[in-house]
This record gives structure tokens, sequence and C-alpha cells, in this order.
DNA sequence: CGTAGACTTCCACTGGACGGAAGGACGTAG
DNA sequence: CTACGTCCTTCCGTCCAGTGGAAGTCTACG
């Protein structure tokens, strides 16, 4: 390119991505310097970079001068094939599910050791949640990050228990050992549960999904407590996740061999 | 940049943008020949830039060798502001009102002159219609469309019913003054419908949103007949558009001016 | 009114981007 | 088996699009 570069190699291609990625859950409107320091480019580069992907509508601008994500991303963002086939199968389920019990329902699959959520249904009576849709938590303060980690392969249990487990509320559980015996218990209960865990006043009951024999995501639901009615939903929960098991075992069309790669 | 330029003027940022662009609703796959040549680039330079878009995760590849939006793509496009108020507001309105009619619920804004899905449900038992999130109808052939182009600018509705209706169905009106009329109706009985007009065996019946005063979205649900129902479905609606708009008027903050704007 | 912080514009230098060409890989028709 | 077509991949000489420091603008604040 040309004249000074603080960082030959770069190209302008991954600095277009780099400034896309430098929006997040936390930051979905960025200022043009955060943008700049975020994507780690000089600001002016920064700023001709911007102007350009503001004018063909890959990023916006609120009324405020912020920069957001533009229209035209989230048309591109639509078409991605991210488990495009468990979500539309699984969404129906989600439906019934929500009007049976009125809570919160995740649709969750793992992403490197964390719950990927593909899907939510949350209502106006819910319990208020933090997850969204392409939300990522921590797999061990979640009821289907606890499912989904039971089921993976060896490796990735593994490394999942030796990384360092944050606490998120005083019930948090950030002994591996503990972890390992729910884990254990998981896969012969069938299911898992959380408690207080992930936010005070929400608690979790989640189960797999089945491809075949293969567990491919995992099917939750947030009530305030559990005392009265795990049973029921348990229940409830397994005749949506069979349900959505047996459908998805039917179709056979193009899809990615792996799970996304994380960034 | 170098050598024999095609084009002049093109920048790498707005080619690495037409890359991404060349996929959409028809085309969520594509081989490289294919995308270089929707993109308007040369082989080379195509290939290029889209494995280093592949690299970066921003677009992936399938088993058989096509490209597709990679999942990078999809975290970045579910930032985006694409009506968020609106549909984060109306979510659990729509659950309601599929939990009460089992019926395909949709919610849709204008764009340009189509009706843009920006949400929509649809159960195992719901008629079988073409929308998903993020499709862009032509108005004349949907409730949602005739709504939103009957409570639309003097300006757009001109334009609306001067430019070339598509006939879909037999059954699709595509004689500008029979729309207007029904435009006129729709102000006057507060609703609209449509009759196997986009697809045969669906008829639809949609309402507008408000937020104060001015209509925002429509809110529209699909069955197979309107016979019967219609009354009632009209009064679900309306019951479900006017909780939206109540909750929409309070809540202020950052925001677009004016809709996204077309490619 | 000076200082600070964020944004915008300018422009001389140069190395990253360009794309034609050539080389694989695969399928299929003769 | 050879020839041809289609698609994908790699190579490399040319050169202009991209770069980023510097200077200018615009608010906001004390």
């Amino acid at each position: 390119m040309a004249g000074r570069v603080s960082k030959p190699g770069a190209t302008v291609v991954s600095r277009t991505v780099a400034l896309l990625s430098a929006f997040d859950e936390a930051h979905p409107h960025l200022t043009l310097t955060e943008l700049a320091r975020r994507a780690d480019l000089p600001l002016s580069t920064a700023h001709r970079l911007i102007a350009e992907l503001t004018r063909l509508g890959a990023l916006a601008r609120t009324d405020s001068g912020e920069y957001v994500v533009g229209p035209r991303m989230w048309d591109v963002g639509l078409l991605a094939p991210v488990q495009t086939d468990v979500r539309e199968v699984a969404s129906p389920f989600l439906h019934d599910l929500y009007a049976a019990t009125l809570a919160t329902v995740h649709l969750a699959v793992l992403d490197g050791t964390r719950a990927l959520y593909i899907d939510r249904i949350s209502g106006k009576r819910s319990v208020p949640v933090v997850s969204k849709i392409g939300s990522r938590l921590p797999w061990h303060a979640t009821g289907v990050g606890k499912v989904l980690m039971a089921h993976a392969p060896e490796d990735v249990r593994k490394r999942a228990l030796s990384s360092p487990l944050r606490r998120i509320t005083p019930y948090t559980i950030t002994q591996p050992s503990r972890l390992q015996d729910q884990l254990e218990r998981i896969l012969v209960d069938g299911y898992a549960t959380t408690v207080e865990e992930m936010s005070l006043g929400a608690c979790s009951v989640a189960v797999p999904i089945r491809r075949r024999d293969e567990v491919v995501a995992a099917l939750g639901i947030v009530v305030p407590n559990l005392r009265r009615d795990k049973g029921r939903l348990v229940a409830a929960l397994n005749v949506a996740a069979h349900g959505i098991g047996r459908s998805l075992g039917h179709q056979t069309r193009p899809r990615l061999t792996r799970l996304p790669v994380r960034r």
C-alpha cells in the first residue's frame, strides 16, 4: 500500500473485517475513535475506511454521530448457515414450549467452551435473562452449557474443566470437581439444572437434542425456581427435544462439516 | 493499486462489500466463479479476496466447495439496529398472537416499496408461506404491505402505484386503480386483507402498529381462509398492535433517524 | 479564552493490490 | 486414450490506491 505503514502485512480486507468485528453485544455502537482503537488502526485510516463502509451501507451513523452496524450487514448476516437447519426445525417446538410454560426458552449449541444461543423466546411475563440470540455464555453457569459439555468430546470437556471458571453470582459453581460430578450426573439423569448460577432469581433446566445419536444442540428453559415443577419441565423439554431430533433425522442438505470456528 | 486495473475507482472496501452482498435469499451459497461474476470482479482478484475473507471467518466453505456467508458475519449482522426496538417490544405480543391462533404471524416495516419482514413466527401446523425474517416481498400482494403503503407518505404511495405491479398468482391485484381503492378502504376499516394474492391457499389480515400517531410497522397473520373468522382475527391483531404501540411510546434511546436505505 | 478531545481533510510516498497468464484438477464426450 | 470444457489455484511484473502524520475544525468544559 503506501507511505509509512504501521503494520506491514495488514491487508485492507482484514482491516475492513476488523472494523466490522469491533462491534459486539456490549458495544453495539461505537464512536470513530473507539472503532479505530478496537480495530487497532490509525485514526485517519479508520476514518477513511469507515466513511466508505458507511457509504456502502455496511455501517450506519446514529443521530448522535456514533457508528452502528449497517442494514446491509443485517441482510448478509441472516444468510449465514449458522445451524439454520436446527434452528428452523426447532422453532415450532420452541413456540409450543413457550406456550405451555410462558417461560423463556433457549436453543443453544456449543461454540468452543461456551454456549452459543441460536434462538430464544421470551415473553412479557418471563424471568428477565441476559441471553440474546447470538450471545455466548459460559458453559458452567448455564443449563444448556452443562448439557452440551456433558455430551462433548472428552478433549473439549477436559479443556473446559481445566480453564478458569469465572464466578458470576455467589451461587456459581467454580470447583472443577463439583462440575465434573454434575456432568456425569447429567449423562445419567438426562437433564441439567442451574440454580441462580448465572443470574440471581433465575433457575434453569436443559436437555440435549440428538440427531440420530449425536447431541447437536441443547434446549433449555428459565424459571424463577425449580422446586415445584422440575419434573413437569423436564418432561415437556424432552417431548420437544425428541420431536426436534426426529425431524432433524430426515433431512440431508448441504451443510458445514464443523461448527463455526471461534474468532 | 496496481497493474492493469479493470475498474479504476473501485476500492478494496467496495469490492469486499460487493462480495459479501453477492449472497441473497435465492443464492445463499455460491461458487467462486458465481461470486466473482455477481460481484463483477476478475476471477483471480475475487479468488484472492475470498480466500482472505474465508481465512477471517467472514465467508465459509461448504463440503462441496461452495462459499457461504461466514459465522462472523452472523455475529456482526445480529448487532445491526434494524428496528431492534420494534422487534424487541413486539416479540412477546407475536407469541401471544401465535399461541391464540397457531397461524403464521408477521411483523414488517416498509423498505422502499416493499414489505421487509423483521420477525416471523410460524408453527408446525401453520399454512406454509414464502416469507422469512429478512425477506422483502411486494407490497401489493401482502397484507402487511398494503397496510404500510396505505399509511405511507403520499409520494411513496404514488410511486408504488405507478411502478409495475407483478402478477404472482392468478389472484394478485395488478390494477393500480383497484389497489388505490383498497388503500383508501384500509384507512377507513383499519385493516388490510389478501386472498391468495401472494400464494395459493394463503390469505392474510394485517393492521398497523403506531408509535404515538405514526405508523411504524405492520402486524399480519396468514390463514388458509378468511370466511369464518376475519372479525376475530382483526380483533386479536388490534389488541396486539395497540399493546406494541403503547410499549413503544415510552422508550427513548439512540436510534437511526430514517429507515435503512436500500442497496 | 485556553485546553482537551473527537472528528475531518490533506497529500507525498510506496508496497500491497491487481489481473492476465499459465498450470492443475476433474468430468465427460468422442 | 485424447481432447475439450469448466472450475479452481498460483504466479509475478506493474503501478496506483491506500496509508497515516500533520494540520485544521468543531464542541464542550472550567
